[in-house]
DNA sequence: GAGATTTGACCTTC
DNA sequence: GAAGGTCAAATCTC
């Protein structure tokens, strides 16, 4: 039963992806009628009325109840592939971007060091492997790989795995100084002048030579189209749907409390 | 010098 | 054996 409330809050959650850039685009067009700007609101509404109808309502309770309006989503999935890692908790989110230079998101306020990339097969973009900076030091086990979607250069499918347990996500979670705004970048734009301790730029086209550049801030390459200086800030789309919610980043730093994966 | 990224190699799982 | 995930040395930036 949970099955098809599943699959049907999936095809919603897609539904509201495509109506929310829908909704972006017409946005961004000077030519594009107000009727047609309310139609893609309207749609989005909708379909969000029609998630939260189905139990899918991911972020049940608290807030707007809406904070997803964009398509930065988190979907709880199942394993995404059998298992390699068996017994992490996976949740799964798609966050999208306004514009591909603006990729340098997946900052959620937390530090997180990249230690490894991977060309995955079948897929245009590599998978890139991102973990706890506190590791060693707080032996925070959180881990999160970053992957754009081939079909859609403005998603990005982020897992995050493992639970974390270091100061600097509690203080995210209990204290003022990262409030979701601040650190999740729902009013952050592409101009935004706040440093991201963690950006990725991809390329516009899925070329392979410079694979998949992680940090602005050390990048090798300073100039290149691949490292730019830290442009937006979090799961921002400047002018776009990308928007982020605390809700989300409770979940993922409570991972332990998604069991059911 | 410290800390972060890159990247090839190795390990684990299917 | 293939593919994904992680390690660690080399390299780079601050």
């Amino acid at each position: 039963m949970e099955d098809t409330a599943a699959t049907l809050a999936a095809e919603l959650d897609r539904l509201l992806a495509m109506a929310r850039e829908l909704e972006a685009r017409v946005d961004g067009d000077q030519g594009a009628p107000g009727a047609a700007r309310e139609l893609c609101a309207a749609l989005a509404e909708s379909v969000d009325r029609a998630m939260r109808l189905a139990g899918s309502s991911p972020r049940g309770g608290g807030g707007d109840g809406e904070g997803n309006a964009g398509t930065g989503r988190a979907s709880v999935s199942g394993q995404v592939r059998g298992g390699r890692k068996a017994g992490a908790n996976k949740v799964r989110t798609q966050v999208r971007v306004a514009s591909v230079t603006d990729a340098g998101p997946l900052s959620d306020g937390l530090s997180w060091r990249k230690y490894g990339q991977k060309d995955i097969l079948g897929a245009t973009y590599p998978r890139a492997y991102f973990r706890c900076t506190h590791r060693h030091s707080q032996g925070c086990q959180a881990t999160k790989q970053v992957q754009r979607a081939h079909a859609d250069p403005l998603l990005f499918d982020v897992v995050y795995l493992g639970a974390h347990t270091c100061a600097q996500a509690a203080a995210i979670l209990a204290g003022p100084e990262l409030q979701p705004p601040a650190a999740f970048g729902r009013e952050y734009q592409q101009s935004s002048p706040v440093a991201a301790p963690e950006g990725i730029q991809w390329p516009v086209e899925p070329v392979t030579p410079p694979p998949f550049p992680s940090s602005p801030a050390s990048c090798y390459t300073p100039g290149s189209p691949w490292c730019q200086p830290a442009g937006s800030y979090g799961y921002a789309a400047g002018g776009a749907d990308m928007e982020y919610d605390a809700e989300f980043v409770e979940m993922f730093l409570n991972l332990s409390e998604v069991q059911n994966l």
